[in-house]
DNA sequence: AATGAGTCTGAACTAGTGTTCAGTTCTTAT
DNA sequence: ATAAGAACTGAACACTAGTTCAGACTCATT
């Protein structure tokens, strides 16, 4: 007798994958990378620490997928953005942006997923992620580059420099930690993407005119 | 009878205390933080495990010593060269090199002190150590913006983004990993100092000025 | 219903390190 | 020289989480 998976079987297994990474990645919107446990994420997924490991090999590659996760929704949410600016000054206005809005709108998350230690080795996934990332921007500089919108320089330093400075202003330890009122997080996001831009050499006039463009389309409390 | 330390015993309990950071340095410097832990060092500052713990009380603390020593020398450092220049851009642009210079030197070391996963709990530590370079860096800005050199701005988020477009751009997992090239590090340290400088408002060609002058006068392979 | 393959469970196992402490060695003061 | 306090040693201990696996359960096939 062989025994093949029907189709209901499948559709459960998936379902069981797709609930323990939600189990993870909530554990880790709660409360940082730190407490992305097998045992907690197994409890929150309603499964038994030990099925955890018929999903996924180790608890690095949950960890892994998990990043690939959050940057594959990243990108395609700075894409999106990004497509739908006029020209290439505004579409590296608004992949900024985006990035901005959305680190400090789950602010635990991206500290995980970018920088937290975690006991286990995801720096290879980290690294891909930042790539895709920071490959995005850089496509959008060179763009922009292109357009004789900017000055000609090292895209690659560019792109990883811009980010650097984004993350480190809004999610990093010294981010101010009163970005709870709705008010104080916009100025913090404008102020932080015309520091970026002005960086890769926008002129500081045209670059508040773009990031005002840019930041009030945007929802700020976009869902992950 | 009453034990009193005598001074030779007291410059020997000295001298090992320092031989133990020395040794927890020199390990971060060659493998990482990682690779800092109690065995290793403790052979490496010939004493034994034990003995750590009759001068540190816990690996937290060895550690959390170990970054503060660091940050100690690495503001001393910016102090002196942004101390030296002519006027506040300079100053500016001075202390910018020089934290640009002191992380591309020492990048295990650097990554270690700044980011790289730690078992125990070193936050407040690297916190603090954060804080200290960026309130000087934070008051370089503001002097420079006092002096009509930049525009008016959130002093505190832009150097916070200022650092942090440094390090991601030359210690961070996305730098490029071919910087053992001495012009090539040179280049990168130039590249990104002068973007560091745009974010925060310098005009372009004031800030190519600044940069090479700061740039020069510097020795790339400063000792630690 | 019976059967066997697939899946799940969760307590037990494992491994790697920080930490302790009884015994040893060194130093000081008489 | 000797006693007592201090410092040092390093093997043993403890703790934390990731991982395993024998048995229980579920589901597809005859």
């Amino acid at each position: 007798m062989v025994y093949r998976r029907t189709h209901q079987v499948v559709k459960r297994l998936a379902a069981r994958r797709s609930a323990i990474l939600a189990a993870a990645r909530e554990t880790c919107a709660e409360g940082g990378m730190a407490a992305v446990q097998i045992a907690p994420v197994a409890v929150r997924a309603n499964v038994a620490a030990g099925t955890v490991y018929r999903y996924f090999p180790s608890k690095a590659d949950l960890i892994s997928e998990l990043i690939a996760d959050v940057s594959r929704d990243e990108l395609a949410a700075i894409r999106r953005a990004a497509d739908a600016a006029p020209g290439p000054s505004s579409a590296l206005a608004a992949a900024v942006t985006t990035v901005a809005v959305h680190v400090v709108s789950h602010r635990k998350l991206s500290w995980g997923i970018l920088a937290e230690p975690v006991e286990v080795d995801v720096t290879e996934s980290r690294l891909a992620s930042r790539r895709e990332i920071a490959g995005e921007v850089e496509a959008r500089i060179a763009a922009a580059i292109r357009a004789g919108h900017l000055p000609a320089q090292d895209t690659a330093l560019a792109a990883a420099a811009l980010l650097g400075a984004l993350h480190e202003a809004l999610v990093g330890p010294m981010a101010p930690d009163n970005l709870e009122d709705q008010a104080k997080l916009r100025d913090a996001v404008q102020t932080v993407t015309l520091l970026a831009l002005r960086a890769v050499g926008v002129m500081d006039a045209r670059a508040r005119g773009l990031v005002v463009q840019a930041v009030l389309p945007t929802k700020m409390a976009a869902g992950a």
